[in-house]
DNA sequence: TGCATATATGGGTAATTGCCCATATAAACG
DNA sequence: CGTTTATATGGGCAATTACCCATATATGCA
């Protein structure tokens, strides 16, 4: 009876990996009580200015959604602010606030410190070029081609993963 | 007027490529009605046999909490059991079921469509370098010294977490 | 101008993730 | 044998993730 080695499942050594580094990082910036994801939000905020729901969560490779509930308990802490925007009612521009912006003074060498203690275990070299692949994979297109329609077939025009 | 690049952060990039890949993966195995996590619980369920949610827990990278947690829906649709272990009370011993199995008979293609797209796109080299590379970062014992404290100086012993 | 379409969000639901604390057992040790 | 310690879980809480569907605007085109 061959035993099922374990599947080399792309998807899991991704998700498996995140959940290991992400507790490293989640445990560095606890002090600023905030998570990982919490500090990309605002970083990402802090890097680009007022910015709608809609672009910032393509910034983060995360769904509008998503991201909609997050900002929820950041407004509440007053770190972030979410107006409605000027040009285009349906929008909303979500923004630091001072405390904001104050909290990731505070937060940043926090991170910093994750950071380098990851490169310090795995390599900073390894580290790089880790995320440069991961890079890669997030700008890949994944998107599938419907299975069973087969709906229209436009000649070359096509799907179009490279 | 130095715009502040992107953070290089290692985690963020993580996530960021699980929650891209994640997507495909998920889409794929929908028609079985299962996300990925789902899958990958039963198909390691499936490899190991009967195990306690510890040792489960563990070959999945995750913690004990959000297992139990998962593992509810899971029994409640009938795919798999959880019952006593026998030479410890304490321990639970989850098991794949009869449908259970059926059902992974039925997804695992659904699996490998995802996993075969997904090597077509990225490269099934890189696919396998960064498997190893994802490998690695899992095995890495990322464990913060405690900062300020700087407890115990017991000698050569070194970093024995056990 | 007016309607069809596209865009930007929000709410609801469900699964995913992990922490802390409580409980039940088991094991170890004196 | 009894007490301390270690192990295996569960429950509660909160954040993370994303789907679907509804609503409010904005845009494009006839």
């Amino acid at each position: 009876m061959r035993q099922i080695p374990s599947e080399p499942c792309s998807c899991s050594a991704l998700r498996q990996a995140s959940r290991h580094v992400t507790r490293l990082y989640d445990e560095a910036l606890a002090p600023a009580g905030l998570g990982l994801n919490q500090y990309a939000i605002l970083a990402n905020l802090q890097r680009l200015g007022a910015s709608t729901i809609q672009v910032l969560a393509k910034h983060l490779v995360m769904d509008r959604s998503t991201l909609g509930h997050l900002l929820r308990p950041l407004e509440s802490r007053g770190l972030l602010s979410i107006k409605s925007a000027a040009g285009d009612r349906r929008a909303r521009l979500v923004e630091l606030t001072a405390p904001g912006l104050m909290l990731m003074e505070q937060a940043r060498p926090l991170w910093a410190r994750a950071q380098r203690h990851f490169e310090n275990v795995y390599g900073s070299t390894n580290a790089s070029g880790l995320r440069a692949a991961l890079k890669q994979v997030i700008a890949a297109d994944l998107s599938l081609p419907s299975v069973s329609t087969v709906p229209i077939e436009s000649p070359a025009a096509g799907g179009g993963q490279s």
